[in-house]
DNA sequence: TATAATTTGTTTGTGTACAAATAGACTGTG
DNA sequence: CACAGTCTATTTGTACACAAACAAATTATA
């Protein structure tokens, strides 16, 4: 067996994707303790929108239809988003942010770009740009 | 409020790895649907190894102490490892490959190599150790 | 040596993440 | 109109992922 067919975990992309996701998911933590990042995503996509249907927000956050769903639930638990079925099309689920859930998405939008931020942070300009637009093409 | 002050969910580092883990496992179970991600580098790491303690092991694969429970428990169960309360000091269990799990781990790690290639595959050489250095570089 | 601190493992609870099966609502075409 | 196909949402089951609390064993230190 050739030593470059020798399966070396720590050269593989899943495996130092998955970690550098989970410092920042720990970065996320520490500056946004109140939500999480799927569920950050889910309010942020939905203030910019306005109003989605929980599917539309799914598509949209790169969320499964059951793993929407749960987010939404989790949010409409804490009173971030309304929900209520539309009349045109009765299988659709219309969101929309409630005034606190606009409050939230406001009192935290700062933080989480600063979350980004930290993260990228050993990385100069050039090097910042340069992996998000490598990670962009990997999608 | 400033048009670079605007939280631009797509633009998010945390939001671009999630998608870019999504494809990666997407295709990890497209080529190996016998195990997940997780279960493999588990059982490739104790294959290194010859064999280690849940802890030892956890902390080499970036596996939280619940977590790396869950996996040993589901590779035990199929077989694939065995565990063993070690004489020397009571708390450490120590896990070792069975040979069924050897065959495993050597039925399927070009395959896992493989999968790497294809998560890469949209960047040429030099764009892939790019990514990867950076990668590293944020962990 | 007694006990304080650390290490290892387990358990519980919460939150993604996805597959597959189901049900109800809509749309397009014959 | 009928009805086949599609779309939306829900439910169930499995698998990470982490925090926090706990117990047991070991090590360090007073």
């Amino acid at each position: 067996m050739d030593k470059n067919d020798t399966y070396i975990l720590e050269r593989q992309v899943g495996f130092v994707m998955r970690r550098a996701v989970q410092r920042h998911i720990a970065i996320f933590s520490a500056l946004i303790p109140e939500m999480t990042p799927t569920q950050f995503a889910a309010l942020a996509k939905l203030c910019e929108l306005g109003q989605a249907s929980q599917n539309e927000l799914g598509r949209l956050t790169s969320m499964d239809v059951a793993t929407i769903k749960g987010v939404v639930d989790r949010l409409r638990a804490r009173e971030l988003i309304t929900s209520a079925p539309l009349e045109s099309d009765k299988r659709r689920l219309m969101l929309a942010p409630t005034r606190k859930g606009r409050a939230m998405y406001r009192k935290y939008a700062a933080q989480a770009t600063e979350v980004s931020r930290q993260t990228l942070a050993p990385l100069d300009d050039e090097e910042q740009r340069q992996l998000m637009q490598l990670l962009e093409r990997i999608i």
